[in-house]
DNA sequence: CAGCAGGCGGCAC
DNA sequence: AGTGCCGCCTGCT
């Protein structure tokens, strides 16, 4: 299904399904999406994202465990902001994967 | 730790 | 309708 407006749908779908308090990464998402490999593409999904969404877009972040959005950006602070707000803790601008990482796993 | 190449979609020409 | 270029990426060198 090569359909854009159906796979944005997908990754906001997928992006529905992480709790609070917990990250994945973009390439987890795309893969929940049904587009595995396709990691940049969640990036230009919530690139698209409106201001006033209710997804939680801030939950997603690099394979790195970082935000990949420039720190000077306001979205990044934004990002940052939230997640400590969902008990989320930085070490040194990171994310600890092996703790907040949102265990996808088989959807099964 | 930093840099280069690779693979997937979306949008522009 | 087809081709090409770009991106909030990822993994390897």
């Amino acid at each position: 299904m090569n359909n854009p407006t159906a796979n944005r749908e997908a990754f906001y779908l997928a992006l529905m399904s992480i709790p609070a308090g917990k990250v994945i990464t973009y390439g987890q998402l795309a893969a929940l999406a049904g587009l595995p490999g396709a990691a940049r593409l969640a990036g230009t999904v919530l690139c698209g994202l409106p201001e006033q969404t209710d997804l939680p877009w801030h939950r997603v972040i690099n394979a790195q465990g970082k935000i990949s959005l420039p720190e000077n950006s306001s979205a990044y602070q934004e990002q940052k902001k939230r997640l400590e707000a969902e008990g989320v803790t930085f070490t040194n601008n990171k994310i600890n994967l092996r703790i907040y990482g949102y265990t996808t796993l088989t959807p099964n």
